[in-house]
Formats: structure tokens, C-alpha cells, sequence
RNA sequence: GGGCCUGUAGCUCAGCUUGGUCAGAGCGCACGCCUGAUAAGCGUGAGGUCGAUGGUUCAAAUCCAUCCAGGCCCA
């Protein structure tokens, strides 16, 4: 008789081979086609709200690997806390101005731009945007992200624009927004200004002159033998035209500078480069007659080399020792460094230069030259003054405009900025940082560092594609004009009909008539044309969006992002926020690191190790994707390669099959109709239970703290040790050899069918597709449609038994010996399955004590034949357990034949005349299906 | 050059806060078993001087210093 058709082995359609990448669209169609994400908000009104507020990527080019990951992350995290009890609402958002977005519409219209008014070339910049948004959007829904796709923010909508404007004019009000000089990158040639990503450097020839700054003050009184002489301090540069613009001369705090008498005069240089410098000027004979620290040269004054008026000697640490003298000639209207140090001293970024590159009126005898043909005119003055020291013509990298190619110049021009202290912006919000979660903890430095240093905010950018800096300054005082109600009449045309009007109307179209300045009564007023800094557009999206939405709420309950936002846009949605609302615009702030390749190298196109989600998401699935997320310690860079990739199919693989076991044990169960108390459940499926309350309580405390790669251990672990190797295996017997309807058989199918319940509510969030698949094949029908409109499992103190665990963990240590032994055997080829063995377990005292209570089951638990438990030493020949004390296994051939049925070897095979190749027990499970009589 | 961070088996992670059974887990690998989870399942085993070097201490993966490698942000 064929006894297999009398056992009930599995069922299931569950796949085993997932075919992620061509299942997963489908389940995603299915979602849509069922409208969960709408029944998933339904469900939750009333809920208490949970929001992330998405930090928006730039709306251009696809997604790369590090996009994928953060929006991963968001994606656990909205759906756990949604599973969690919380209406957790997701808007995601796409920041769509400037640079960049620019840049591709002015490669894609060439010459054509020229012909295009600004508001088109805005127009056209729209549409490239709104592709993108698409494109990413797509890519973000493959991922199988959830929010409100439908219905995202981007930065470019007219509301939006008019938030960024009524938020940007906030700062105007209060007085923070104020205009200054700055020096900034300007191309002459196309009389524009350039961003740092508009430079091109190339080799360039230019002079090297070492000039005399003369002394005014007398530095006897640092060191007797300077008294009386002529010193002057040592400059080098490059740009000899920049040397009208010259106010200062600056020194490193550290280092030690050398008087050094050449007979005539005293020069001063630093003193590491005195000889390189001495043999540069053709002096051979010198000495040095004094050595004077920087910071007692602090604010003396040299005089100007050309002209009568004193250059303060500053400190900086930007001054260095590679190239010419260690004092470094300081215009702070055309140097960054310049500039900044300047502000320190409260130098004027002077910058007497126009447009075109013109000496302006301010420089009489250069006025109208251009600063590039200046330069010999200037090495002749200084020559003839006697100021010059050494002349010669350098190669060097310097920076070209990237569109005509020619050599710029660093010009300080007006700018807007938001001052970080004159209404305490700075304070504030070093205040506010510590009423924020950072997560990991050191968030809270970084940023605070930053704040606590950073200058001014620069808000402004003469570009096309942005907002625009919307305040009018009266044309007779140059005040900005505060009139909020005449402005809200401006922003009103901003969201009604985008930022765009601002250019296609004149002030007197825009402003409502009889607006007159509060300050002078003028009634002229000029239109700023900069727009603001993109930065400024996605810092206010607490208040377009999180504020602007009924279904959101203020403050976020947690932003996420690269660490590189702290800098970006933590930064500057806390300085909007504390600048208009007093407070921070997030509750928790949490950071992941970068992605990286597999020996922690940051991914570049030249190494070529770049990986492309989609790549990954063809090949692998975006499941796997997910699960490679969560099985990181993402506070920390990430690494991705090729093994890492294949380890987690393996992973996910063990899962999935351990998962399809179960379901193919539920074929015949109906928990409704079939499931036991718990009273009446052998112990085992009590400790698997027990172990499963663990389980639910690690996770939930996990997904708590956005710990995944906890959630993801564990799971993995639980599946393969508790479940696969030990559970599971063992049984086995149970499941198939039983009649259906037996009791022991339902209490096992009970187990696993709880188990399989709190494990794929456990898995949700991060394997969203796969359990939902699960879910579907699950029994009974009192469940909701859908995993994603559970909640995540609670664990339920009524499985909890920690006494019954302790046992039982205690008897996996022996069943761990009893492997060990039968291994042995198995390699001496006295049995090959396990069911081949009967051991002989000797166990004395304590250990026999503490094994005493599993005697009558261990057999099936070590999935033996027979197993006997003796209270003796262990004798000499047997295999004696090194971790458990006086415990010893005697490993032999089980008695009697292999039951045909069950596979169980036992004496009592043969003694049925009607079925004399089954056991009785086995005798009995045919018995109770009514199955076998007839049948031979 | 500065600020912040990281460095434990081939891989992903525990352990480090509160120094002393702390050198662990799973995967992978090797070998074996099974063929009633089968492009599955079970078992056993090998693998790390805890980035390096100094120091503190009776004792350091764990505390301190320096260095090396790497990341983010500035310059």
C-alpha cells in the first residue's frame, strides 16, 4: 500500500520562487486598483497623527542608489507607526527651482535662450521639472513607497511660491533681511554673476610680484632694534589689480614672523620663509634682527603702497606657508577669505570695479580701464614707488566662466542676507536645537556647531529659476518697504498665478495703487529682481506644507535625512522656523550615513563602482532592496556590493520558504472551527509561543526606535533557529503522521497559524510585498483585506511562561549534545537519518533532574527513534557532553523494523497481519481517518 | 587644514555607556545526512592577536593618546 497518499503533507500554490521583479508591479496595480492607500486613511481618521515630513530631492535626473535608501527608511517608518496605531500621513515633496534644473534647460534651448524672454526661459524650466518629478515618482512607487503620491508638494506651485515669498518678507519685516556687499564670482565678459558650479579652471598666466607695505607704526617698542628703522611688511600676489582694493594685510595667529635688516631696510615675512624670500628679492646679505609674534602685530597699520592711506594688519587662519611670504595682501571685495576675515574686523568689502570690469570713479588715476590691462600699470607704479620687490610671470589654475571661457574675477556686489544676530536668530536657535531628538545623539553637536559659527545667510542669487526675493525698496530712501498689507495684495498674484507675475509686471502693476513708503512718504518703488536661494524654498516647507495641510500637523514629528542635511536643509528649516515661529519645525531629527561600496568607498563614476537601484531592483527585486536597508545599521555608512546583495536573497529566501512551510501545514486548518486553547496544547508549541511573545516585543521595542536591523536579525534568526531547525523539524512527525483532525495536529497548526500571523504583521512594513502575499494565503477570514490595514502585533503576557522557557532552553543545550553525538555516528556510518538512532541519554543528578520532565517525548524532540533517559554516570565508551555537566549519549541502531508509514523504526512493527509494515501508532492515525481497510 | 562620525570572523550585526565567563549570532564556506518544505530541509566543523601603536590598570574589544584607513560637512 502506498501510505504517503495517507499523510498529510503539505499544500500550497505559495510560491517558492518569489519572481520578485516581475510580481512586485502587479501587487503594486493591485493596491492601486483596490484604492488601499485611500482605505488605509479612512481606517486611521481619528487616529492620533504620526507625521515624517519628507525633506524634498532635487527634481532632476533618476533616483540613485542613496535616494533609494532614504526613502526606504521613510517608508518603514510610515508604514510601522501606521501599524503602530497612528495615522501616519506621508506627503512627499520635490524641491523644483534652481541651478541645475537652469543649466539642463539652457543646454537643451542653446542659442534660443537668448531670444527668450526670462519669464519663458521660467516656463520652460517648469516643464523640465515637472518630467522629473515624474520619472522620480515612478521610481519612488516602484520602491514600494506609499503617500500621497497623487497629491505631493513641490516647491514650484503657485501656493508654495507664495509661502516662500510671505515667509521671506517675515524676515524683511523684523529687520533680519538687510543688503550687503559681498564678493561673489562675476564674469565681465557676459556681465553676470557665476556660481561655483559655473567655473571651469584652467592654467593661466599671470604676474607674481612681492610688494612693500611700509610701516606706520613705530615697532620699537616690540623690539628695540626695529626703533627708528624702515620696516615694511612683505606682501605676494597675483592679481596686482586688486591691490587699489586693498585694506588690509593679514597674518597667521601662530606663526613667527622675521624683522630681516637687508642693510638699507627692514623687510618682515614669516620667518619658515625668510630664505626662500631673501633669494626671490637678490638680497644675499642679510640678517635677522627680531622675531615678533603675529598677535603683537595685530591692528598696526602699514600704508598702502599706492596710495596715502594705512592697511590694518589683521590675523586669519587662512594664511599659509606655500607660497609667498605668510602675509597675504587682504582685499575683501574681491576674495572669499578676504571677505570673511573682513567681516571680523568690520572692513568695508570694498570693490571699486563695474560690470564690465571697470575701474570705477572711486580709483581716479584707473577709473574706466580694465582691471586685466591694469595690471602692468600697477607694476610700474609700484616699481617707480620702490614698493616693488621681485616680479615674474606664474602659471597657475584659475577660474573661467563656463560659457564664454574667459578669466573672472571675484567682485563684491549687492546681496541680500538674513542676519544671524541682529534679532537673535543665532541665539534662538542654538536654543531650539536642544528642545529637538537627534538621533544617533551627535546630530545635536553638529548642528549646534554649525549655528554657533556660521555667518550671515546669503539669500540671494541673480539667476532665472526661482522665487524671487519679492520686496520693493523705496527709490528716495532705499528702504525696504513693509507695507504688509500692500504686499499680501503681491502674494495673493503669487499663488493664483505663480512667482512668474513678478517678472511680467511692472512695480505700479503689482503694488496696489497710493502705496506710499512708511518711512519717507515716497511713492517709488524698485523691484528686486534676485531670487532667493534655493535653500530658503525647501526650509519653509513646514509652513507650505505641514501648516498649509489639514492632515498634517506643526511641528513635524520627525525629520530623516543624509547627515549632510544638517548643513542643508535641518539647517534651514530651523533657521525659517525659529526666525518666524520661535521654535523648531521638527520633534526628532534622524540621520542616516551614505551609501558606500564595499570596501567603504564613497561611489563615483570614475571608480566605477557606482549601483543603480534600478539595476538592483531587475535583478534582485525591490524587496530585496528593502530587506538590504533594514538589515543595516544605517546611522552609519552604508555598504552595498554584489555578495552583500546575494546574502540578503539568501535571507529573504529562508524567510519566504519558512513562511510557505507553515502555509502549506494551514491547507486544512480553519482557526475559526479548528483551533485549541491553549490549556490543551503541548508544551512545546507553548515554548514556540513563549518565543514568539520575545520576538513581537524585541520588534516592537525595534521599530519604537527605527532600529530595523534589529528587526531584521531577529526575524532571520527566529526563522532559522527557532523555527526551521528546531520547531518546525520536530514537527513534522505531528503534522503529516496524524489524523487531520487530531487534536495534537490542530494544536500544531494553532501554533503556526498565531505564529504566521504576528510574523508577517512583524514583516510589513519592511517587507511590504512579500507579506502581503503571505497574507493572502493565510486561513480563517476574520482579517482585513489587506496586512497593511493591520496593526502590528502586541505581545500577549497570556503566552508568556518564562518558567516553561527556562526549561526548555535548557533541553536545546542537551538536544545540542545529542546533535553532536549522532554526528559522530553518522560519521562512522552507524546510521544516516536521524530516525536510524536510538540513543541512550545518561544524566545524573542535577541534569537528570532538570531532564527528567521531557523523558516520555524526547524521542520526537530529537527526532530519534527511541530515546531512553537513564539516571547513571555516563560510562566510558559513550559520548560525555563537554558544555552540560553528567550528561552522556549513547548513540545505537533503534530496535525493530522502519515503519513504512512514519519512518520510525519500532519492535511493534509487524505485529498487525493486515498492515504488517506500519507501526501502531501509525495503525491508530488509519484507524481514526477510516483510511487503509479496504484499500489492499 | 578644521568640525562631526566610523573601523569586532569572507558578509550583516551583538558586545563597548557601568573595564574582569566578551570574543558571540546568523549567513556564507567546508564536510556529512536526508529526499514526505526538494532550484528545499537537517547536522557538524573551520574562521577573528576586536584597524595600528603606545599608555592607564592587577586586568582593555571595552578608558586615554597618537597614527592609519574611510565617510559627511566646511576651508
Amino acid at each position: 500500500m502506498d501510505y504517503k497518499k495517507t499523510l498529510n503533507l503539505p499544500q500550497t500554490d505559495f510560491p517558492m520562487k518569489a519572481n520578485l521583479a516581475q510580481r512586485e508591479p502587479e501587487q503594486l496595480t493591485a493596491w492601486q486598483q483596490a484604492n488601499l492607500y485611500r482605505k488605509i486613511r479612512r481606517l486611521s481618521a481619528g487616529r492620533p497623527p504620526f507625521i515624517l515630513h519628507d525633506g524634498p530631492p532635487y527634481a532632476n535626473g533618476h533616483i540613485h542608489i542613496g535616494t533609494a535608501m532614504n526613502k526606504i527608511l521613510k517608508d518603514f517608518i510610515v508604514r510601522s507607526r501606521q501599524m503602530a496605531g497612528f495615522d501616519a500621513v506621508y506627503v512627499p515633496g520635490w524641491d523644483c527651482h534652481g541651478l541645475p534644473i537652469e543649466h539642463n534647460v539652457d543646454k537643451e534651448l542653446g542659442p534660443k535662450k537668448l531670444s527668450m524672454s526670462q519669464a519663458d526661459v521660467r516656463r520652460q524650466c517648469r516643464v523640465y521639472a515637472e518630467r522629473f518629478i515624474d520619472v522620480q515618482r515612478d521610481e519612488f512607487k516602484r520602491l514600494g513607497v506609499t503617500g500621497e503620491w497623487e497629491n505631493p508638494y513641490l516647491t514650484m506651485a503657485y501656493p508654495y511660491e507664495a509661502t516662500i515669498a510671505r515667509e521671506c518678507f517675515k524676515f524683511a519685516v523684523d529687520g533680519s533681511l538687510f543688503r550687503s556687499k559681498k564678493p561673489i564670482h562675476w564674469c565681465c565678459s557676459c556681465q553676470t554673476a557665476l556660481a561655483e558650479a559655473e567655473i571651469e579652471y584652467a592654467d593661466e598666466s599671470s604676474p607674481s610680484i612681492f610688494v612693500k607695505f611700509p610701516m606706520i607704526d613705530d615697532l620699537g617698542q616690540l623690539a628695540p632694534a626695529l626703533a627708528g628703522r624702515p620696516v615694511s611688511m612683505v606682501i605676494w600676489t597675483t592679481t596686482p589689480w586688486t591691490l587699489p582694493a586693498n585694506l588690509a594685510v593679514a597674518l597667521h595667529p601662530d606663526f613667527t614672523y622675521a624683522a630681516v635688516d637687508t642693510g638699507a631696510e627692514v623687510l618682515i615675512v614669516a620667518e619658515d620663509l625668510v630664505d626662500g624670500c631673501m633669494e626671490k628679492f637678490q638680497v644675499a646679505d642679510y640678517r635677522i634682527i627680531a622675531r615678533l609674534a603675529a598677535a603683537d602685530l595685530e591692528h598696526k597699520h602699514c600704508r598702502h603702497p599706492l596710495y596715502q592711506r594705512p592697511s590694518l594688519i589683521i590675523l586669519g587662519t587662512h594664511v599659509t606657508l606655500e607660497a609667498g611670504t605668510g602675509c597675504v595682501h587682504t582685499a575683501p571685495g574681491h576674495g572669499r577669505e578676504d571677505y570673511e576675515v573682513g567681516l571680523t574686523y568690520g572692513l568695508d568689502s570694498f570693490s571699486p570695479v563695474d560690470d564690465q570690469g571697470r575701474f570705477t570713479d572711486e580709483v581716479p588715476d584707473l577709473a574706466g580701464q580694465m582691471v586685466f590691462d591694469a595690471n602692468a600699470g600697477i607694476i610700474a607704479r609700484l616699481r617707480e614707488n620702490g614698493a616693488l620687490l621681485a616680479s615674474e610671470k606664474i602659471r597657475h589654475s584659475y577660474p573661467h566662466c563656463w560659457r564664454c571661457k574667459k578669466p573672472v574675477i571675484f567682485r563684491a556686489t549687492p546681496q541680500w542676507f538674513i542676519s544671524m544676530d541682529r534679532t537673535g536668530l543665532r541665539q534662538k536657535s542654538l536654543t531650539a536645537i536642544d528642545t529637538v531628538t537627534w538621533i544617533p545623539a551627535w546630530g545635536r553637536e553638529r548642528i549646534y556647531g554649525m549655528i554657533e559659527n556660521r555667518p550671515d545667510w546669503c539669500v540671494s542669487r541673480q539667476r532665472a529659476w526661482g522665487v524671487p526675493i519679492a520686496v520693493f525698496y523705496c527709490a528716495h530712501c532705499e528702504r525696504v518697504l513693509t507695507d504688509a498689507a500692500a504686499m499680501e495684495t503681491v502674494y495673493r498674484q503669487f499663488e493664483a498665478q505663480g512667482a512668474d507675475v513678478w517678472f511680467e509686471k511692472s512695480t505700479a502693476e503689482l503694488l496696489p495703487p497710493g502705496t506710499v513708503c512708511p518711512e519717507c512718504g515716497g511713492t517709488e518703488f524698485i523691484k528686486e529682481t534676485d531670487i532667493l536661494d534655493v535653500w530658503f524654498d525647501s526650509g519653509v516647507s513646514h509652513a507650505a506644507v505641514l501648516e498649509a495641510r489639514d492632515d498634517l500637523v506643526w511641528p513635524a514629528d520627525l525629520y530623516l535625512e543624509g547627515s549632510d542635511q544638517h548643513r542643508g536643509w535641518f539647517h534651514s528649516s530651523l533657521l525659517t522656523a525659529v526666525g518666524t515661529r520661535g521654535q523648531a519645525p521638527y520633534k526628532a531629527v534622524l540621520t542616516h550615513g551614505f551609501v558606500v561600496d564595499a570596501e567603504g568607498k564613497k561611489m563615483s563614476k570614475s571608480l566605477g563602482n557606482v549601483v543603480a537601484p534600478a539595476e538592483v531592483i531587475r535583478r534582485f527585486g525591490a524587496e530585496v532592496l528593502r530587506l538590504w536597508v533594514s538589515a543595516a545599521d544605517y546611522r552609519e555608512d552604508v555598504r552595498i556590493s554584489e555578495n552583500i546583495l546575494k546574502q540578503l536573497s539568501d535571507a529573504y529566501r529562508r524567510i519566504r520558504n519558512t513562511c510557505r512551510f507553515m502555509l502549506g501545514n494551514l491547507y486544512d486548518f480553519d482557526p475559526a472551527k479548528d483551533a485549541v486553547d491553549r490549556e490543551r496544547m503541548p508544551e512545546i508549541d507553548r515554548f514556540a509561543l513563549h518565543r514568539l511573545q520575545e520576538l513581537v516585543a524585541k520588534c516592537r521595542r525595534a521599530y519604537e526606535r527605527y532600529e530595523f536591523h534589529t528587526i531584521h536579525h531577529a526575524l532571520h534568526n527566529y526563522c532559522v533557529v527557532d523555527l526551521s531547525s528546531f520547531y518546525l523539524d520536530v514537527l513534522k512527525d505531528r503534522l503529516y503522521t496524524t489524523a487531520p483532525a487530531d487534536p495534537a495536529r490542530r494544536s500544531a497548526q494553532t501554533t503556526m497559524a498565531l505564529i504566521l500571523d504576528a510574523l508577517t504583521r512583524l514583516m510589513a512594513p519592511v517587507l511590504c510585498f512579500t507579506a502581503e502575499e503571505i497574507w493572502r494565503y493565510m486561513p480563517g477570514a476574520d482579517r482585513p483585506e489587506s496586512v497593511h490595514m493591520a496593526t502590528l502585533p502586541e505581545p500577549d503576557p497570556a503566552w508568556e511562561d518564562r518558567s516553561l522557557a527556562e526549561r526548555w532552553n535548557f533541553f536545546l543545550e542537551v538536544r545540542g549534545e545529542v546533535t553532536r553525538a549522532l554526528e559522530i555516528a553518522r560519521a562512522e556510518k552507524r546510521i544516516g537519518h536521524g530516525l536510524d538512532a536510538g540513543v541512550t541519554i545518561y544524566a545524573a543528578n542535577e541534569t537528570h533532574r532538570r531532564l527528567a520532565p521531557f523523558a516520555d517525548q524526547m524521542s520526537t524532540l530529537l527526532i530519534v527513534s527511541a530515546a531512553t533517559l537513564v539516571e547513571a554516570a555516563t560510562p566510558q565508551d559513550a559520548f560525555k557532553a563537554e558544555a552540560i555537566a553528567e550528561l552522556g549519549v549513547r548513540v545505537e541502531t533503534a530496535p525493530g523494523q522502519k515503519c513504512a508509514r512514519c519512518w520510525v523504526r519500532d519492535p511493534a512493527v509487524g505485529s498487525d497481519p493486515v498492515h504488517p509494515d506500519i507501526c501502531p501508532r501509525c495503525l491508530a492515525a488509519l484507524a481514526a481517518i477510516g483510511a487503509g481497510e479496504n484499500d489492499h
